[in-house]
DNA sequence: CCGCGATTGTACCTGCAATCACAAACGCGG
DNA sequence: CCGCGTTTGTGATTGCAGGTACAATCGCGG
């Protein structure tokens, strides 16, 4: 469908030597960038923006380093242009389509809200194994049978997938995405996926931020388990 | 304003001098230890914990020598036991309060969530500045003005928040609940906060998921932006 | 046209995180 | 009771992430 497709390598093996942490910064900063235009700034400084997320403006300098020199000495960054690199870096410069399994509670939530588009997503399918819950209707999207997730994602070309059904059905559901030709999940579901070393799985799990701020915490909870 | 409120250690000066990153991975670990008590074992090794984990043994090893030996020359470890020192030292061997701020797609989705109480945490109150959502019944708790967050937070001693309210809001927000005596708050809205030292905020952010994992992937999304 | 404050990009250095490797300890079977 | 396979806990080692420091460059004002 649209193809300038810049060389494509096989995404193990090319690996750029940047490190994966730098690339798990550049999100943050895209989205601070994003809050600072929505603010009419034109330019901003390695130090604004470090000031701003509260790291070094030295590791912005060297993080942005690894892909060119997009700064100016003695002015900083042009806002608007960085943001523009940091988008095609990431090829998020356009709306990546993403299918979900799981319309619960969670999943329902997610396929209505509308902070995706415009920074890079759409969700573009619902599936749920519960037959009451095929038919309905979210905003866009509709409710299909797990069966229809071959389909879709194949007509799709679809690699994104997020996750959101119970722990105990999500490593099959992972299988089967991966098998329709997911190679990227987003799980919800509070347990660890077991995956082909080509598919990239991240999570978001509520209750490891919270465990992990009461160990810093003097205790006074309100009972005992 | 906040007095008798449970104050935390400034945490930089209790800092045992256990790595926050060794933190990090407790809980990862307790959950796949909750997981393997489920399926009925009795011990477990750092080799099977690392594969589940995909993270090597030695790790976890090193990882739990910080706090204490608990586990058995050529045998390994006891998981229940060893469960049960991972909820000590992460303080969840009990239950702690969290309010909550904003009561839209997603402050209902958790709100309604049952998977907090058995890993350590009861949502105890959901506040909202929308008129007509005050009074909402969701589950055991009602939906109530900000200005009742200051009485309930000191009640209930409550240090952890959970925002989900818009980004524009979440900076005023954050600095009622830490006026109030909030310390820990974990963040959905896509923005980074401004917080004094003593108080410790975690973010949660779907698309910075997303947008780390394109990088890795080869173009093929559905539309330029 | 020049000098000055500001800010970048980068070479170098430091410190810590992760891995390695192994002695010590355990259970078991004979 | 001993010897063997297993697994832990930990000192030693490696590798890399982050910080430091500064020369190079820019805009601007005089
Ligand atoms: N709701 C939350 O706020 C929240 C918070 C944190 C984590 N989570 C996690 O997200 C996941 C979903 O949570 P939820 O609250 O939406 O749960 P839910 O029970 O409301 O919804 C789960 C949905 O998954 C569907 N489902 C079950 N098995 C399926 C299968 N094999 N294939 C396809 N669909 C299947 C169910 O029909 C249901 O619609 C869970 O793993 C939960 O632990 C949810
Ligand atoms: N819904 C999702 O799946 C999702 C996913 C990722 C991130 N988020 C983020 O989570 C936050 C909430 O998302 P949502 O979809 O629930 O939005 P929403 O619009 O459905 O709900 C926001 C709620 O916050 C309330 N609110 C607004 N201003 C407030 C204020 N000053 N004080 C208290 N309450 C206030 C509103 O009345 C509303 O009830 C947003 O920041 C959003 O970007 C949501």
């Amino acid at each position: 469908m649209n193809e300038p497709a810049p060389q494509v390598e096989p995404q193990d093996s090319v690996r750029n030597d940047i490190p994966d942490i730098v690339i798990g910064r550049l999100p943050i900063y895209l989205r601070t960038l994003k809050l600072l235009m929505e603010r009419g700034s034109e330019v901003t400084s390695s130090q604004e923006l470090g000031d701003l997320l509260g790291i070094s403006s030295a590791q912005i300098r060297k993080d942005l380093s690894h892909f060119g020199e997009f700064g100016k000495q003695g002015t900083g960054y042009n806002i608007p242009f960085l943001n523009k690199q940091l988008e095609k870096i990431l090829k998020v410069d356009c709306v990546w389509p993403v299918v979900m399994v799981g319309a619960g509670n969670l999943g329902t939530a997610l396929a209505s809200y509308n902070g995706f588009e415009n920074r890079g997503f759409r969700i573009v399918a619902l599936f749920d194994s519960a037959p009451e819950k095929i038919g309905q209707q979210l905003g866009a999207i509709t409710v299909q049978p797990l069966e229809e997730i071959p389909v879709v994602v194949r007509r799709t070309h679809c690699q994104v997938a997020v996750l959101a059904v119970p722990a105990a059905a999500a490593q099959a559901v992972s299988a089967l995405l991966i098998e329709s030709g997911i190679n990227s999940i987003l799980c919800y579901a509070p347990i660890t996926l077991s995956v082909p070393e080509n598919v990239r799985v991240e999570y978001i799990d509520p209750v490891i931020h919270f465990q992990h701020m009461t160990y810093y915490l003097r205790k006074g909870c309100i009972e005992d388990a």
